[in-house]
DNA sequence: TCCGACTATGCAACCAGTTGCAGCACTGTA
DNA sequence: TACAGTGCTGCAACTGGTTGCATAGTCGGA
């Protein structure tokens, strides 16, 4: 697991309260790493007994009962540690990809707006990528190198999204094959007398 | 969940019994879908006592005591209910994204070697794709509605793997540009006074 | 005949992630 | 002053996935 070590990370960028931590993993890490804010809240209870980071209660004065938590020199020296680790690879696992698999077994279910749909969904983010990435890394400009390092993780998400795009339009193709009957279900699935 | 799904799947594509299955996983699905045998007999479990698939025990005798499990006609209704679903994408969830975050904020940590590795990693997969890709879908055989799909599904890896390889040439490529110390993690972060 | 490797199934405990809900503090507005 | 909205924290219950271990039959070889 690497939520702690996700929200070290993130700390060491900003210090923050759990929810901004949230709202956070909403946008920047947010693009490859998710988490709800219990997770968050639960997490970030582990790390202080763990010693990693520190909270002091509403430095910013007046807002509730907001703490405000920040990355201690254990916690740096775990990351760094953990940084350092080696991963096994984030494999391919998409349950859209068991949806035609089922298609491709018990007959033309109609997929072909849902191919849409998620090609669709797909095109948004990469446009959003895209802006992002013309407001924060113009061309031309070098940046240091922890701009470059967020520019090519911007650039995963971008590759990511793109590539699937590719393939979208190639399922798309593949099945218009089938004809104009692919988009009713119902008729084929009769064809296929159960 | 769709790992029921996934396993319908597979029982109509040719029964099976449970162990059969897990290792089946570690082949086709298993592309795109991981189960341990823990989970897929906790499952099988479920998905019996739901009616949607029936199981006898050992119908190609002697062999200890393995069952053998087939689809309901309740199972494919549900299996073709489920398939019609619309659901979320898959986003982009990488550790090792996550990693690279951290190096940009505490110094250069040394991650070239574990970029390479990861790279080669990628590599295989995508030599292994393609060896199953000339195997079973030789250019220019048309092939059946069923084998376009699982050629598609194949190509979803390839494409996956492909990206990966070219983002990773092109992070070598970014974090090169650091020179010859980025290899050093020690001496940098001692440079970083903590 | 015993032993180790492999096929095959399963229990129990644990961990991570999700969902639903509740509570409290502050802000603006009616 | 009352009330709605939102920032912020948290508990409790549940689900899905992982790990470790146990068991039992079958097969081939020493």
């Amino acid at each position: 697991m690497s939520l702690a070590h996700a929200l070290l990370t993130s700390l060491l960028e900003q210090p923050s309260s759990g929810y901004q931590l949230a709202r956070r993993f909403d946008k920047s890490i947010g693009h490859f790493w998710r988490a709800t804010h219990q997770q968050i809240y639960r997490e970030l209870g582990r790390m202080e007994k763990a010693g990693w980071i520190r909270s002091e209660p509403d430095p910013d004065a007046g807002r509730g009962r907001k703490r405000s938590y920040s990355v201690l020199p254990a916690g740096e020296a775990e990351l760094m540690r953990w940084a350092g680790e080696s991963a096994p690879l984030t494999e391919l696992c998409d349950e859209f990809l068991v949806r035609l698999r089922a298609d491709a077994v018990i007959g033309p279910l109609g997929l072909g707006p849902e191919l849409e749909r998620r090609r669709a969904l797909h095109a948004d983010k990469l446009r959003a990528y895209h802006a992002i990435e013309a407001r924060d890394f113009p061309p031309g400009a070098e940046g240091s190198r922890q701009r470059r390092i967020h520019h090519l993780i911007l650039k995963a998400g971008i590759q990511y999204e793109a590539g699937w795009i590719a393939w979208y339009d190639e399922a798309l193709a593949a099945l218009a094959l089938d004809g104009p009957g692919e988009g009713k279900p119902q008729a084929r699935c009769a064809d296929r007398g159960r």
